[in-house]
DNA sequence: GCCGTTTTCGGCCCGACTGTTTTCAGTCG
């Protein structure tokens, strides 16, 4: 959906911001590059079709420099800036700008005054004291990097389950059309779904190894290494991408598929029990998976059959209960995309969004949601455009005019509030009422304590206009946990006030997670599928799907799986006031 | 580098927090 040509301009663009706020000291070049960027991944035309008319400089942060550049980079597939800036920067700069508390300025200062270029030289210079010696740095910060160099470090191998599916897609296309190759299927924690992986977890079925001399004949891997693993089975691991490629070969089918995938407690969980129950079976499980590697299932579910339970869903394998359900013949029937009706909590240009309302509406049609809510920041947010009393108002006009135009969608009219640090919502009930819903999310004054910041959710949930929470924990996956909090009682308070929890479908949030997901499931409480979308890629909620999955929802948990109409309904009951 | 009822230079989204300072720069949301 996004322009190809636009999104790599646009990356180049970003990455050269970068490089110019770290190696110079003018920080407002920087923010041009950027805000072209920003321009150039919104728009709905390709970028150098704008170029060959000579449109660019009628588009908002371009003018004649960055247009000369664009140009030539449609003509020759050379960003000169780029180029040039690229030769002399370091690129470990760029690992330490990932630190948190680590900026530009604090990295040129590393830089500039003490030649550091890395995450190696940066934690060796620590320790050695170097640090306290430049302007800006004291003991404190100095501890504080050390700390965060070793978060990095456990972080670094991992991926977020988005970029790890890319490149497993990615590698199974290859390998499925090496000559000999049946099937590629993948396994493990990615088929489970974990919300981050170390490795890409392969299933490749077979006949002979001729597709290892191909995969090693066409450098596919790097750092190949060949062995057998403890049932026996060809073990080829390497790396792709700087990620770990774990692949298996097998002959045969849903017993490969069952064991590779696990989890482990799953697995033997489930071995254990069916060798207890068979006479002359006992001993290790490592000779029953063996045997069942051998067996000839059609598939998974008659692979189940075998154990007496019905078919888990790989996302269930968790050794939470899954077992016990099966045998009763009680899995749920989990949510999937097709029973996603609409979508809430969409941002616009009128704050920090990239697409206009009325292309947010447009795409919502096209991609066949039936209703879309609009939540915009609210007026505290300032950085983030946060709207203010004028700009509602004309949002709400724009949304009736809308609303005639596009018979064929609902559209609800709402705003994320921020959630101030007293709890209270963002503007006054006055103002709050003539929403159609109100999601509330805290995105400043992160380090309250525990009970300061669950007192804090807990009175927003109070609230009678309040909607939904929007990510309740505020975590980043691989980067920030979240703030920290009563889950029960957030919980139990939403409970009680008849409030939705979002589960924020960002590949980097997935917030509430899995396994809050499940508590509220049996509490009883609405989960919202949300995107949180700012741009055109947001809209899909795949991972928010995944982990709604995960967290054993169906689509009667699920708030937006609602109909058009039953949506209507409940809009104009407003449940969630009391 | 871009932009302009603050037009060809001098600004550039606002405010809290932190660790560094002893009056503030840098980071973050």
């Amino acid at each position: 959906m996004v322009l190809e040509g636009n999104k790599r301009i646009a990356e180049l663009f970003r990455l050269t911001a970068l490089m110019i706020e770290i190696l110079e000291d003018n920080s407002f070049r920087a923010k041009a590059f950027e805000r072209a960027a920003e321009t150039i991944e919104a728009l709905e035309r390709d970028i150098c079709e704008l170029a060959s008319h000579g449109e660019l400089e009628s588009l908002p942060g371009i003018g004649k420099s960055i247009s000369q550049h664009i140009s030539r980079w449609c003509h020759t597939g050379v960003f000169l800036e780029y180029e040039k800036l690229k030769d002399i920067f370091p690129a470990g700069l760029l690992d330490i700008l990932r630190l948190p508390g680590l900026g530009p300025k604090k990295v040129r200062s590393l830089y500039t005054q003490l030649g550091i270029t890395s995450i190696g030289e940066l934690e060796y210079a620590c320790l050695e004291n170097r640090l306290v010696s430049i302007k800006g740095f004291g003991p404190k910060s100095q501890q504080r990097i050390l700390s965060e160099i070793e978060n990095f470090r456990r972080v670094q191998k991992f991926r977020y389950a988005s970029e790890a599916y890319n490149t497993a897609k990615e590698i199974i296309e290859v390998l499925k059309n090496f000559n000999g190759v049946e099937n590629v299927e993948l396994v493990g924690a990615l088929r489970r779904f974990q919300e981050y992986t170390d490795d890409v977890d392969l299933l490749i079925k077979a006949g002979g190894t001729g597709w290892i001399d191909t995969l090693i004949s066409k450098k596919l891997l790097d750092d190949i290494n060949i062995s057998s693993d403890i049932l026996g089975t060809v073990r080829l691991e390497g790396t792709f991408n700087n990620m770990s490629i774990d692949i298996r070969h097998s002959q045969g089918g849903a017993g490969a598929l069952f064991v590779y995938t696990g989890s482990r407690s799953h697995v033997e969980a489930l071995v254990d029990e069916k060798i207890k129950g068979t006479k002359g079976l006992v001993g290790s499980i490592i000779p029953f998976l063996k045997n069942l590697l051998s067996m000839n299932f059609k598939d998974e579910t008659e692979l189940y059959e075998y154990f007496g339970i019905s078919f888990v869903p790989p996302e269930l394998r968790e050794g939470f209960g899954e077992i016990e359900k099966a045998k009763n013949r009680s899995i749920p029937a989990l949510i999937g995309p097709n029973d996603i009706r609409g979508i809430f909590h969409v941002h616009t240009t009128l704050s920090d969004g990239s697409l206009e309302l009325e292309k947010v509406v447009r795409l919502c049609i096209e991609l066949g949601y039936e209703y879309v809510g609009i939540s915009d920041h609210s007026v505290s947010a300032y950085y983030a455009g946060g709207l203010t009393e004028d700009k509602l108002e004309r949002q709400r006009r724009e949304v009736e005019v809308l609303r005639e135009r596009y018979p064929q969608i609902d559209i609800y009219w709402g705003i994320e509030s921020d959630i101030r640090p007293d709890g209270s919502l963002d503007y006054p009930d006055r103002i709050l009422e003539t929403f159609d819903f109100i999601i509330g999310s805290v995105h400043s004054h992160l380090r309250m304590d525990k009970k300061a910041m669950t007192e804090r959710l807990l009175r927003a949930l109070r609230h009678p206009y309040l909607t939904m929470l929007g990510h309740p924990t505020g975590r980043l996956i691989l980067a920030r946990s979240g703030y920290e909090i009563d889950m029960d009682a957030v919980l139990e308070t939403a409970k009680s006030y008849r409030k939705i929890i979002e589960l924020n479908s960002h590949p980097y949030r997935l917030d509430i997670d899995w396994k809050g997901c499940k508590r509220a499931k049996e509490l009883g409480i609405y989960i919202s599928i949300n995107p949180d979308a700012h741009n055109i890629d947001d809209f899909s909620l795949r991972y928010g799907i995944l982990t709604a999955r995960k967290g054993w929802l169906t689509a009667a948990d699920v708030w937006n799986a609602h109909s058009r109409e039953s949506m209507r309904k409940l809009m104009m009951k407003k449940p969630w006031m009391g």
